[in-house]
DNA sequence: AATGGAAAGTGGTTTACTTCA
DNA sequence: ACTGAAGTAAACCACTTTCCA
């Protein structure tokens, strides 16, 4: 690895002072690597001389510069994720509680259907999707899920 | 004087290529 | 001639250090 350790760095003899880059440099890396975030051998020579920088000044750049995208990127990520899991709390925190109603109904004492007198039936029965294990309401005709998402399940048979 | 951010250093990993038994 | 192991260089990445505004 020659360049390792800034053996090809060697400038102005005595400390090498850190360089800061001009506006028009760093305008000039930015386009290049809207372009192409990596560089091969030849692009990186030349953008070296067109920029009058080492070689290996314009590939510490584009490290970074990919170092810097990447974080960008982790950071976003990380809200998006944050609010996902806010959504979802909310959604769990409901459907305990539709739970717990559902329970309830199901609890409840059964319906009589007489000759002369129809009560009706509760509004909806508490079922179980064997296949994803999602909680259905069900009633005499149809299947009817709480959430959408349920139409995976058909309506002849309460499975997946 | 303290600090954030960018340039540069360091060490590890991967990949492509060469050499040699 | 073919093949696999070993060595090497180059490039990349993650992490860290240095230094300037």
């Amino acid at each position: 690895m020659s360049s390792r350790g800034g053996s090809d760095d060697e400038d102005e003899g005595t400390t090498r002072k850190k360089l800061r880059l001009s506006k028009e440099q760093s305008a000039l890396l930015e386009e290049s690597f809207k372009e192409h975030s990596t560089l091969n051998p030849k692009q990186k020579n030349a953008l070296a001389k067109q920029l009058g920088l080492r070689p290996r000044q314009v590939e510490v750049w584009f490290q970074n510069r990919r170092a810097r995208t990447k974080l960008k990127q982790t950071e976003v990520d990380c809200e998006l994720l944050k609010r996902c899991y806010e959504s979802l709390k909310e959604e769990n925190r409901r459907l305990q509680k539709e739970l717990l109603e559902l329970r309830a109904i199901k609890v409840a004492p059964p319906c009589v259907i007489s000759h002369d007198y129809y009560m009706p039936l509760p509004a909806a029965t508490l079922t179980m999707c064997p296949s994803c294990e999602r909680v259905a309401t069900v009633d005499n005709r149809s299947l009817t899920f709480a959430k959408p998402g349920f139409s995976h399940l058909s309506q002849s048979s309460a499975a997946c």
